[in-house]
DNA sequence: CGGGTTTTTGAATTTTATCAATGGCTGTGG
DNA sequence: CCACAGCCATTGATAAAATTCAAAAACCCG
């Protein structure tokens, strides 16, 4: 289900040797990190494992392997919000320097390249790009979060599944995986807590686009999208 | 609609001469700009009057010198989701390159000055720490964005209120104005596509903080806080 | 002062949450 | 291999919250 990300061999320290490419295209910007640094490390954790919890000094960046991790803040009474999943290829991490202001948690196993800011720091100074590249996911970032602030506060709660389903399509043909058929690895208490819903009003409104013949289930954690232009007229209000 | 978009007169395209001052506490990142380059200049908005629509191009970013600025994206019917209210000092715009992807409308009369991109471009690789600067600006927007996200998703209405009262009052601590004294310049529509409410329900919790003593109506966009601690309660969920 | 806009308030309706129960899948041990 | 335990997901009934529709009150600007 997860691609498998094996490491990559490459040479030491050194420059430009091809040890980090970045991609900026500006919509879809990403870092690749050849996993070459001296100080790059990876490391596993098992559903529910915490990669870091709020409050927590932030010593590195994270790059996603395998798996997924979701990032949340909470309320005082345990509340939930997640507030971005995240897959493979996907960074973790530039944040406002200090403490962690968030939770971030793995949704299955998963498995996760640490990069130290002290790098990161580094390769801003020496690498032509590298901090334009920075600059680039984090707009990019932000603006997938103002597109979830617009399905948060002004979409219904079908609307917000078909949102959702069609991020993950959207996702699935960056990759070029097969963009109707999505692996949905968390579960519906971790939907709901992304689409601000109860697991229970997830469930109804999945049960509606299966109904309506705009989704099959093939299985708890597999659907194909049947009609996809449905899904995105019910994604963007358009009815 | 749009007026006066005088040229500032400056020297020329030098560098140090304290041109670009940034400070970069990573708390509050902002950057402060002296208004000295040839290529910066100065508009005027009138109450509605819009800084761009989306599928603009993005030419230019821009600091908020006097007014606010609300940038908000849309549905297809018409339902609004106002993303950020901007204030003196603040910037918008070190977006995604390309086209905008919101509209930004002033919601009063409003002055802005405009920094050309390829300014920006050529500073980020002049400038030591120009880059930098907007990183730490940048992730400061992340942050607050998932801030609002956690208020969207899983805040009932008065909660959502009081956040955003609480937000206006921690600006102003931060500009050194009075923590307890608010300024809505904007109106109940406003506050409501913000808070992904209707203008009803924003205006019947603004009334219930005002009869639980918590908040005083001076009028109808000037708010006094008269019990901090226990709006910091409700923002949090502390009840 | 007056007209238009904005805000507040009220009543009815809709949407989503909550509470409760059932159904389904998976993995384990007899 | 089957039975059962434990966890999830689904479904149903009811309650709560927010929206919608409607009207009155307050405000602002000329």
């Amino acid at each position: 289900m997860l691609s498998n990300a094996r490491s990559v061999q490459e040479d030491e320290f050194g420059h430009n040797g091809g040890m980090c490419d970045w991609l900026g295209d500006g919509r879809s910007a990403r870092i690749k990190m050849g996993g070459s640094f001296t100080t790059t490390s990876e490391r596993s954790l098992e559903t529910h494992g915490h990669l870091f919890m709020i409050g927590d000094t932030q010593t590195h960046m994270y790059q996603i392997l395998e798996g997924v991790v979701g990032v949340y803040k909470m309320l005082a009474d345990g509340r939930r919000q997640i507030v971005n999943f995240y897959y493979p290829g996907d960074i973790i991490g530039w944040a406002v320097p200090g403490a962690w202001t968030q939770h971030a948690e793995a949704l299955c196993k998963t498995r996760i390249r640490s990069i130290p800011t002290s790098t990161v720091d580094t390769l801003i100074t020496t690498e032509r790009g590298f901090g334009k590249a920075l600059l680039s996911m984090l707009a990019t970032e932000l603006e997938e979060t103002r597109d979830q602030l617009l399905s948060l506060g002004r979409k219904s709660a079908l609307e917000k599944v078909a949102t959702f389903l069609l991020r993950i399509s959207r996702r699935n043909q960056r990759e070029d995986n097969d963009e109707g058929l999505l692996h949905l690895p968390m579960k519906r208490a971790e939907i709901a807590d992304y689409l601000g819903l109860t697991i229970e009003t997830v469930s109804r409104n999945i049960t509606i686009l299966k109904k309506t013949g705009i989704i099959h289930l093939e299985s708890n954690t597999v659907v194909r999208i049947t009609d996809m232009s449905q899904l995105e007229d019910l994604a963007d209000g358009d009815n």
